[in-house]
DNA sequence: CATATTGCAAGAGCACTGCTCTCGTTATTG
DNA sequence: CAATAACGAGAGCAGTGCTCTTGCAATATG
């Protein structure tokens, strides 16, 4: 971490912080397209000049709160799968991360969209979100791994996957290293993908009069997405 | 249809027209926070407080937008499932549907984003959107129906839904009177929602470095969906 | 310690936005 | 033909992101 050494130093950090946490106030209250640095700057009895020395743009500050919101969802995962222990039966910890994802997700829902829905600020997201980004796999991926180390998966069901989706997936694995079979690691990341799909159509209402039982559809939906990569059963 | 009589209406339908063709390709050029109602009238060669006897406000042509977009994934998907005929194995018609929205979607991403990204203008879409949006599901419930109408349709894969969940699904096939056992309508939710989870994950970033040969594994994923949903095989 | 340098806040200003209002003009209808 | 409704254009308001300049305070340097 880095060590702030004089008074300058100290206030930059800490104003840094309180824009950010008044950006993120407007955000949840009025979604992205809503967040205006004037009246960020506005709410912190500052000019709206002042602001552009913390960060250069409007997206530069969005980028922050996306970077925090990766960073926010990713703690919720790991701390849900913290909570399951190790000892608990990989289905049920696969549940329980997927629900936390939900949870956080219908807690926050314009910090979501912010994140899954569509990417705001150009089409390439900044290299340094990607880190923040993985952790959710990344939880997902060690649930995974725990089971394969236990004995305790299962292949993949349905068909094998094509050689270039293997292909891709054993590189995956290597750069990541991680211990898992190439046909496992592309069924997660189909599972991955698809638990997304289904926290985002509930979120942005695609389920309104199609599913009214939001909670117990989305825990039956993400056991099946379980089974389907080999755990539990 | 309505019926066009006198030279105002027509001016008014073709003026309408000119309009939000102008702001889809602005919108298919900048994305939809780019946007901007002076510069589509700009372009248009009118003033853009004109603009507004057309469209009360930037949301209602955003809505416009919306419900245009639904139409056109919509229309895609159809027409997909017409070339694919009825006499095809219902695995390859539900692969070629989704094959169909897919590519539709890469070819408009900032359209696809609008409609199953963020939802912009305000968090209740309006009633006029829930017909266009749901041709995409009803050509998938057509074809699961037909499987089981053809007696090809196994029960789905894994665990059965939860009570909760059977009788929303139940409801929905009252109301859009398929006939279809309820757990197949559950799973054909949760694949339907999945689905769409797969084709943004891919177009808004997250397969960056991670799935390459995209195509290949987008099949392949839904393939499985269908497999799950017990069609085929 | 005095001085030069740097970081910072504030204000004015530019070009842009969505939107409203008014004012002539044009087309439709009784 | 006359009354009415629809329409286009312009001015204007409040707001936006962002830049530039000016003056001040904190830091670093001799």
């Amino acid at each position: 971490m880095t060590v702030i050494r004089g008074a300058r130093e100290r206030a930059r950090a800490e104003i840094t912080a309180a824009i950010k946490d008044e950006a993120r106030a407007q955000l949840a209250a009025e979604g992205a397209a809503r967040l205006s640095l004037r009246a960020v700057a506005r709410e912190l009895g500052m000019a709206s000049s002042a602001l552009y020395r913390y960060f250069p743009s409007r997206d530069d500050l969005l980028t922050a709160l996306i970077v925090d919101a990766y960073d926010a969802v990713g703690a919720a995962a790991e701390a849900a799968l913290a909570t399951a222990g190790t000892t608990a039966a990989p289905v049920d910890r696969w549940t329980t991360v997927c629900r936390a994802v939900r949870t956080w997700a219908l807690a926050h829902p314009h910090e979501y969209a912010l994140i899954y829905g569509s990417p705001v600020p150009g089409y390439t997201a900044p290299q340094t979100t990607v880190q923040p980004a993985a952790r959710v796999a990344l939880c997902l991926i060690a649930i995974t791994r725990d089971a394969h180390a236990a004995g305790t998966l299962r292949t993949p069901s349905g068909p094998r996957p094509p050689a270039s989706a293997l292909t891709d997936a054993a590189a995956l694995a290597g750069r990541l290293r991680i211990e898992l079979p190439a046909d496992v690691i592309a069924a997660l990341i189909a599972a991955w993908a698809e638990l997304f799909g289904l926290v985002g159509f509930e979120l942005f209402g695609q389920f309104h009069q199609v599913v009214e039982a939001r909670e117990e559809f989305f825990t039956h939906a993400v056991t099946r997405l379980a089974l389907q990569i080999g755990l539990g059963e």
